[in-house]
RNA sequence: UCCUCAAUAGCUCAGCUGGUUAGAGCGAGUGACUGUUAAUCACUAGGUCCCUGGUUCGAGCCCAGGUUGGGGAGCCA
């Protein structure tokens, strides 16, 4: 018997087990919500109800004890839910004391520290419920769609992109890295399966500190044979659809909880725009308006309004502060008034980074040199102008890998296609269609400064039936961290693995 | 690797220009209250002010170096 459903038990007796996530107490009342990790409920002990023994340890029950109780089920509109538990008999699995998670926020370090015990809370556990979706429908779609599942291996002999950033291990006495990519091995599969996707771990080595990194997260890499770069964009744009889709019909409860506006998410079903990066260029550096907008004044309106803000914030703190240093305020009023400064504090503390950043923004967009790949503000400075994610292709061949295909009609072009998602959260998903000339490739290895003996198996595949095919990469926790729109990529996998975290 | 901000009670923070015994809220403990939703109210306990050195009559506060963490750049999904 789970708790989410309750609501097909009204009137009846049940048995719940699970953990206490909150606990009050009145005289001869003992309120407990109930979690079983299916959902939370309220379950009551009234002393007239139960036996002295139920009752007295029901007054006694920490946070995250865990207990198993029978009761009947009572339709309650005031709970979350809508049911409620009246208890009947309780027994006690384990009292807990001094549970670290408090019922108050708490700072992101001892939050990490305390990851384990993090999950068992409300809204990590509706982003690890939304996760588990998108992973569903990542397998559903492409399952659907004729795709076969293979995983490249984690073990390789050789850098894929380039040497740096990788993780370096000890393979019987040689060196071998964590895998960056299992786009090579993809390619090969696909020129034996057609339609392949692999699912698995990716290990980069960045000692990066940003709210969009991990050392080793969740990549899915699709990769067909006979597919050219629009075809791939198409395939990109039904796929990310699906997926978003399948959330916004079964994750409703979880959204809610995590009190996501999905009104993005609904505007993301429409069509993508598709931009050459000469068109993001010019709309980054304010030549090219999008419906009217032009990114720089854009910024600088924002700026100005994060600067009104932060007025009126710094304003409503100081007044909120005297009112309390006055005499004759009755303590609740007081407490309600300190929380209300400290979430003021919190919010001021954004808004001033906003404020430092904008600036910079504007500078890096107005003084964007042609030719280089997009910055992390130049991301946000274009994204911001489109309520859909965007896909930008044909890039400059310089910055990007070496196993892109030259643009025919272009050579100064490689044909990759990068998403970035809206709301500032940038890239989520990077691909294209792979050069398919053997000599081209030898080319661009030797340019790269990578050792061709490793290659030698990977431009096999260009000796024999070489084809043209193209392919993606997603990062899940990419997609995740902005489909809950979550401020940081740490909440979207349950245990991260960044730069100076390894545990728990 | 670089830039930038921070570290004070279990947690979140305040601590004025360097000045006697370092504060609040939450959490914990005890008690009150028969419908609470982060319940409320009263009382109690709880401190190596990150570390090392320096300046000073005097350092939580100033200076130098370090450690750890946040945000960002580079690089990337």
């Amino acid at each position: 018997m789970y708790i989410k459903d309750l609501h097909a038990f009204e009137g009846k007796e049940v048995t719940l087990k699970g953990w206490v996530a909150n606990r009050r107490d009145s005289k001869g009342l003992v309120f407990i919500n109930l979690r079983d990790g299916s959902g939370v409920c309220q379950c009551v002990a009234d002393a007239n109800k139960i036996s002295e023994e139920d009752f007295n340890n029901a007054g006694k029950l920490g946070l995250e004890s865990a207990i198993e109780l029978n009761g009947t089920v009572l339709k309650d509109d005031r709970q979350i839910g809508g049911y409620e538990v009246q208890i009947s008999s309780l027994k006690v699995i384990q009292f807990v004391d001094n549970y670290p998670i408090a019922k108050k926020e708490h700072g992101v370090d001892f939050l990490m520290d305390n990851r384990h015990l993090w999950l068992r809370s409300q809204r990590q556990w509706a982003i690890m419920r939304i996760r588990n979706t998108i992973i569903f429908a990542i397998h559903k779609f492409f399952q659907q769609e004729g795709f076969v599942q293979m995983d490249a291996p984690v073990f390789t002999g050789n850098a894929c992109e380039g040497t740096t950033n990788l993780f370096e291990t000890d393979f019987y006495g040689d060196p071998a890295y964590l895998s960056q990519s299992g786009q090579l091995y993809g390619e090969a599969m696909a020129m034996a399966f057609g339609k392949i996707y692999t699912f698995g771990p990716t290990f980069r080595a960045e000692k990066s500190k940003t709210r969009r990194h991990l050392s080793e997260f969740w990549m899915i890499e699709p990769e067909m044979a006979f597919y050219d770069i629009h075809q791939n964009m198409d395939l990109i744009e039904s796929f990310l659809q699906f997926v978003i889709k399948e959330v916004l019909d079964s994750c409703q409860k979880e959204l809610t909880l995590i009190e996501r506006d999905t009104t993005i998410l609904q505007s993301s079903l429409k069509k993508f725009p598709r931009l050459t990066y000469d068109e993001a260029v010019a709309i980054i550096k304010g030549e090219k308006d999008v419906n009217g907008v032009n990114s720089i004044r854009s910024l600088e309106e924002e700026l100005a309004k994060v600067e009104a803000e932060i007025h009126a914030v710094t304003s409503e703190i100081n007044e909120r502060e005297a009112k309390i240093a006055a005499p004759g305020m009755k303590k609740g009023e007081i407490n309600f008034n300190q929380n209300k400064i400290a979430t003021l504090k919190s919010d001021l503390k954004e808004l001033e980074e906003q404020q430092r950043n904008i600036p910079q923004w504007i500078e890096s967009a107005k003084n964007f040199r042609y030719g280089n790949d997009l910055g992390g503000s130049d991301e946000t400075v274009i994204t911001r102008l489109f309520d859909v994610p965007i896909m930008v292709y044909d890039w400059p061949h310089e910055v990007k890998a070496f196993y892109l295909k030259r643009n025919p009609d272009d050579a100064r072009f490689a044909r990759g296609v990068d998403v970035l998602a809206p709301e500032g959260y940038g890239e989520i998903v990077g691909g294209g269609e792979r050069e398919t000339n053997e000599q081209m490739l030898r080319d661009k290895i030797t340019e790269h400064e990578l050792p061709m003996a490793d290659f030698e198996w990977y431009l096999d595949l260009r000796r024999f039936g070489s084809v043209p095919h193209a392919g993606f990469g997603l990062g899940l926790e990419r997609l995740v961290t902005w489909m809950c729109k979550l401020k940081h990529v740490r909440e979207s996998i349950p245990f991260p693995r960044m730069y100076g975290r390894l545990l728990p």
